[in-house]
DNA sequence: CGGACAAGCTGA
DNA sequence: CAGCTTGTCCGG
């Protein structure tokens, strides 16, 4: 890239191993041999305190930082990241309070990358695209944009693409793959992480595209950075560090002074403090989004259970081309019951936890494990009303009503179907993840599991209450989040969601009948700001023996809790406050200690 | 993290 | 007091 470099090969090399639990450098000294090799991101292997480790070089000063003796490095491995993702890797320990090993970990190949030599042209960009569904930003800088959510991205992408190296991350492995076809197709040369990580890192790219790790994924000469669906929970790590695609992405694209655009059908709050919203033709969105029908339940008889008149008429009418998906976010067969004689709520008789029922006459304790048979303790009857109906339940009863098969799909359990009579019936051939029948029933994780060429007609949330109500402060974006996969499943215009709901005013159902996700943002800000809750605030939860200690040594900062799962909460007024705050009391040894800097529930 | 080494416990 | 466990320290 640069001219060459006259000054003597570097002597020294400044190392962070990976040695968990530990967040130091050690100086070793380069022997002339492997010189050559070495620059700041070089994965090696180092002796320390009697045996070897991986490490990798963070600096090449003039000058040993302490008077000991240097031993040599043992072996150098290969390339490692960029020098700029060393930086970063440095900037998220600090953001998320953790190691700077962990993240040089994900920001590294999973095998050793011999340095490749740069190719012999400039990387080939995808075709223009005729035209793209947004005007593309110019400016560095976040900016979110605004796109619905059966659109399809490439065109976008390609576009972005053009002004040089560009760098996309999408929320899941699968998507990634298939946008790096469509793209490959178009003529561009496409790195898909991990696999491609040496030509991405030889800059023989110029699109690089992965999941989520890709965010520290190897793209010289970066010209733009893309993220797909940004509003995404699986952008955000789940144990900790519980670091954040988007974050990284963005600080990444601020260093090197290229703009972010950060793709979503329904921008959030977190995502609309980064930038402006940018949106495209009003005419394209609402064609994006499938013609969203809230059923309103607060008229029915009760008796009606689950099932609106409008919800079996719509399973009715599915067919074999236009099937019918039912989403419950409840799985297993009954959640809650209670004596059918005498009311008694059915609890568990050694630890006073509500017990679920897995299989008729069967009680089962989700807490403590205890199971027994369904008699009442206080009446010893033995028939029990179901309250509250999962998924394997309200199957049998779907399919009853609809007088046809119903098949279940959850996460865990592989596709069944239930026939009208409520016994599980063998299935026809179906590929994985799709059951055969018309009508399909499963959690939430079935939005997930099938994909557009599924021929769906419909998707019905029996419950949206559920997700409008559950006990997290992105509850209305997560919602109005999963109305957007089911568009997606649906495809446009001539497709439907329906949400049961006796919440018809609630932001997101609002925002999903308009497909005008700013109502879903609208009324988030006041009150997000008045809980202090993110983004107006940066909060942390800390837990672990060695919490009570540590979070009472914080300064500048406001400790709450310990909540019923002894957690604290620290917040401050933003990341800088916080994170400067958590990086200074030190770690006490041996005890455990976990801090999760914007936890992904909260 | 995990090896090294020191201090503490046990049984004969 | 050998032999083993438990704890604390530190690495270039």
């Amino acid at each position: 890239m640069g001219p060459p470099v006259i000054a003597p090969a570097p002597r020294i090399a400044r190392v962070v191993t990976d040695v968990a639990g530990m967040d130091k450098d050690f100086d070793y000294l380069v022997p002339d041999a492997v010189a050559e090799a070495v620059s700041i991101g070089t994965e090696v292997r180092v002796p320390l305190h009697g045996r070897r480790v991986g490490g990798w070089v963070v600096d090449l000063p003039d000058a040993p930082s302490a008077g000991v003796t240097l031993r040599p490095l043992a072996k150098v491995r290969g390339h490692g990241p960029e020098p700029e993702i060393v930086a970063l890797a440095s900037w998220a320990a600090w953001r998320w309070a953790a190691k700077r090993s962990w993240f040089l970990k994900t920001a590294s190949p999973d095998h050793a990358h011999p340095v490749l030599a740069p190719p012999h042209r400039p990387p080939r960009p995808p075709a223009p695209p005729p035209r793209t569904p947004v005007e593309l930003p110019g400016g560095p800088g976040v900016h979110v944009l605004r796109l619905a959510p059966a659109t399809d991205p490439t065109p976008l992408v390609a576009a972005a693409a053009q002004g040089g190296p560009l760098l996309v991350v999408v929320p899941t492995a699968a998507r990634a793959a298939v946008l790096a076809g469509r793209l490959r197709r178009a003529g561009g040369d496409v790195a898909l992480l991990p696999g491609d990580w040496g030509r991405a890192r030889a800059g023989g790219a110029s699109v690089v595209i992965g999941a989520m790790s890709a965010a520290w994924g190897p793209c010289p000469g970066l010209r733009a950075a893309l993220v797909l669906d940004a509003h995404d929970e699986a952008l955000v790590a789940e144990g900790a560090p519980t670091w954040c695609a988007v974050t990284v992405l963005a600080e990444r694209a601020r260093r090197a002074g290229v703009p972010l655009l950060a793709v979503t059908p329904c921008p959030t709050p977190e995502l609309a403090a980064l930038g402006p919203v940018v949106t495209g033709d009003r005419g394209a969105e609402l064609a994006g989004w499938a013609t969203v029908e809230v059923v309103d339940r607060r008229e029915d008889d009760p008796r009606l259970g689950l099932w609106s008149e409008r919800l079996v008429h719509l399973a009715r009418s599915a067919t074999p081309h236009a099937r019918v998906a039912v989403v419950l976010n409840r799985s297993g067969r009954v959640r809650l019951l209670s004596c059918g004689s005498c009311g008694e709520l059915a609890r568990c008789e050694v630890c006073g936890g509500a017990t679920t029922s897995p299989e008729p006459g069967l009680l089962h304790c989700p807490r403590c494990g205890h199971d027994r048979p369904s008699v009442c303790p206080r009446c010893g009857s033995m028939r029990f009303k179901a309250l509250r109906i999962g998924v394997a339940r309200a199957a049998e009863e779907l399919a009853s009503l609809v007088g046809r098969p119903v098949g279940e799909i959850t996460a865990s359990s592989d596709p069944a179907t239930t026939d009208p009579a409520g016994r599980p019936a063998s299935m026809g051939a179906s590929g994985p993840g799709t059951s055969g029948a018309d009508v399909v029933i499963g959690t939430e994780a079935l939005l997930r599991r099938l994909d557009p060429s599924s021929g769906l007609a419909a998707v019905a949330f029996v419950d949206f209450d559920q997700e409008l109500l559950a006990p997290r402060a992105r509850a209305t974006d997560e919602a109005l989040a999963l109305v957007a996969l089911a568009a997606r499943l649906v495809r446009g215009r001539v497709g439907r969601v329906v949400l049961q709901t006796r919440l018809p005013e609630h932001p997101a159902v609002r925002a999903a009948a308009a497909a005008d996700p700013a109502l879903a943002l609208a009324g988030q800000d006041d009150l997000r700001r008045t809980l202090r809750l993110p983004p107006w605030v940066t909060v942390a939860l800390v837990h672990g023996d060695a919490a009570a200690d540590w979070v009472a040594a914080l300064e500048g900062v406001e400790v709450s809790g310990p909540d019923r799962s002894g957690r604290y909460l620290v917040r401050a007024g933003g990341p800088a406050v916080l994170c400067d705050a958590l990086a200074r009391p030190p770690r006490p040894p041996g005890v455990t200690l976990r801090v999760a800097v914007d936890p992904a529930r909260l």
